[in-house]
DNA sequence: GGGCCCGCAGGG
DNA sequence: CCCTGCGGGCCC
């Protein structure tokens, strides 16, 4: 007999009401709703702090997992065992966990709960109420929701297929969010300040909310304009969307259509830093954002999917530092490495869109807006309009918020990835892999919690 | 609308 | 420190 929660929206998905607080029953593993009338075996007391919901305190494991109840009690096992040494428990326990492979290799995949692996591939947070699919990754409930809601059947991290089941009755990956749960429990314990990490820009607060210039700037207005106040505190480094928590003075976040004036006004929410440049990111981390302005003919912009090109090797009209012609290749390095790494990873890229230069539809009517997170699926070189190379990426779009612009393309199907002829006569190419620190595995992670335990 | 200059921000 | 960069204002 099917077991079924309470949707998002607070409405039991059995009988398809929406229950009274008094007749709703949270679980204290993973804070599901469940009608309580709707249990198969009610709980004694309604005030029972304590309870379970059956998708977390079953046992049987309904997702293609390894299962842990063996390791978990060899490593019991072995911290029971009076004759070893502390240092011979941890040789054992580290080689209960390589398996049979002994490579030292191995040293550096050590699994850490907050190192983005187990994060949802939606919003890119740590789950509270994951959902895991069978290629092996997470989702949040609520944005596994949305997902399947705009009628999209694929992952969205590495495209492989959900079950028709999943998508109708998605289940809590139990096992996952009793570790994640403790992890934060341990980790709150630890008196570090803990999840949701907040990043405070320096000497942010002495700034104005809006952009300035300086004594020295001899013309006045945005062109040579300081930046204002970071209005967000999510790290310059992050990838993803901007969620709420880190956007303490409206509390919604960044959301995808936000629109503003201008790319300072863009930095200030936090979706794109660079105030000119096109491309924030670190070569040998990845990259956080680009921005499309419609300025490079080469580009094309499909909304959903669209062709990007690299920094360097290209004269910026009007900018008379850059526009030397400078005929030589571009290669992937710096910001052009840093998207090429994104692109290795899967990441999330955030994409603004601003109206400069409007070439697209796609543009929006004025000023620079958010379109959400998008995948860079290849990326390559091959030779540009002034006959050297230059990088080029295809990025897809990959969001949960529907995108800003109407279209019937959008959305409420699985697209197959666009058909293009860029790539003929490319090279140095790259495509994106589900690459390993984003997978998971639920055994190692609940080794390691019931160390730290 | 094209050209040109300005200067901030940030990666390396 | 150095250099670049898918802004933006303003002059013609």
């Amino acid at each position: 007999m099917a077991q079924l929660p309470c949707d998002s929206d607070g409405v039991c998905m059995l009988c398809k009401q929406k229950p009274s607080p008094s007749q709703t029953l949270s679980c204290r593993t993973c804070a599901t709703p469940w009608h309580l009338s709707c249990l198969p075996s009610a709980p004694l007391s309604l005030s029972d702090s304590h309870w379970d919901c059956p998708d977390c305190s079953d046992t049987s494991n309904h997702y293609p997992v390894a299962p842990t109840a063996d390791l978990v009690s060899a490593v019991h096992a072995i911290q029971a065992d009076t004759s070893l040494t502390d240092q011979e428990k941890a040789k054992k326990r580290q080689e209960l966990l390589a398996g049979s492979s002994d490579s030292s290799k191995d040293k550096a995949k050590t699994k850490d709960i907050f190192d983005g692996s187990l994060n949802c591939s939606i919003c890119m947070q740590l789950p509270e109420r994951p959902v895991t699919t069978p290629c092996g990754h997470n989702l949040c409930l609520r944005c596994f929701e949305k997902w399947v809601g705009q009628g999209k059947r694929t992952c969205a991290n590495c495209r492989a297929q959900i079950p028709a089941k999943m998508a109708s009755q998605p289940r809590i990956n139990s096992q996952l969010a009793m570790a994640i749960r403790l992890a934060k429990a341990a980790k709150s314990g630890e008196g570090s300040s803990g999840p949701p990490k907040v990043y405070h820009f320096v000497r942010n607060q002495d700034r104005p909310d809006t952009a300035f210039t300086t004594e020295r700037a001899k013309k006045t207005g945005k062109a040579n304009a300081c930046s204002g106040k970071i209005f967000v505190t999510v790290p310059p480094d992050h990838f993803g969307p901007i969620p709420s928590e880190n956007d303490p003075i409206r509390n919604r976040g960044v959301l995808v259509g936000d629109t503003w004036e201008d790319r300072m006004e863009c930095r200030q929410w936090g979706a794109h830093l660079p105030h000119v440049a096109g491309i924030a990111g670190q070569s040998g981390y990845g990259s956080q954002s680009v921005a499309l302005s419609g300025g490079y003919e080469d580009d094309e912009d499909h909304g959903e999917w669209f062709l990007y090109t690299g920094s360097g090797g290209r004269d910026l009209s009007g900018n008379k530092r850059t526009n030397k012609l400078q005929s030589f290749d571009q290669k992937f390095e710096n910001m052009n490495e840093a998207l090429r790494v994104s692109c290795r990873k899967g990441y999330p890229v955030r994409v603004v869109r601003s109206h400069k230069e409007k070439r697209s539809s796609y543009a929006p009517e004025s000023g620079v807006r958010y379109d959400g997170v998008y995948r860079i699926e290849k990326c390559w070189r091959k030779n540009g309009t002034q006959g050297c190379k230059v990088c080029r990426y295809l990025f897809v779009r990959c969001d949960n918020e529907p995108a800003p612009w109407t279209s019937d393309e959008i959305g409420d199907r699985p697209r197959p990835l666009p058909k293009i002829d860029e790539l003929k006569g490319a090279v140095d190419i790259t495509e994106r892999k589900g690459d390993p620190s984003w997978d998971f595995d639920v055994s190692v992670v609940l080794a390691l919690l019931l160390l730290i335990g």
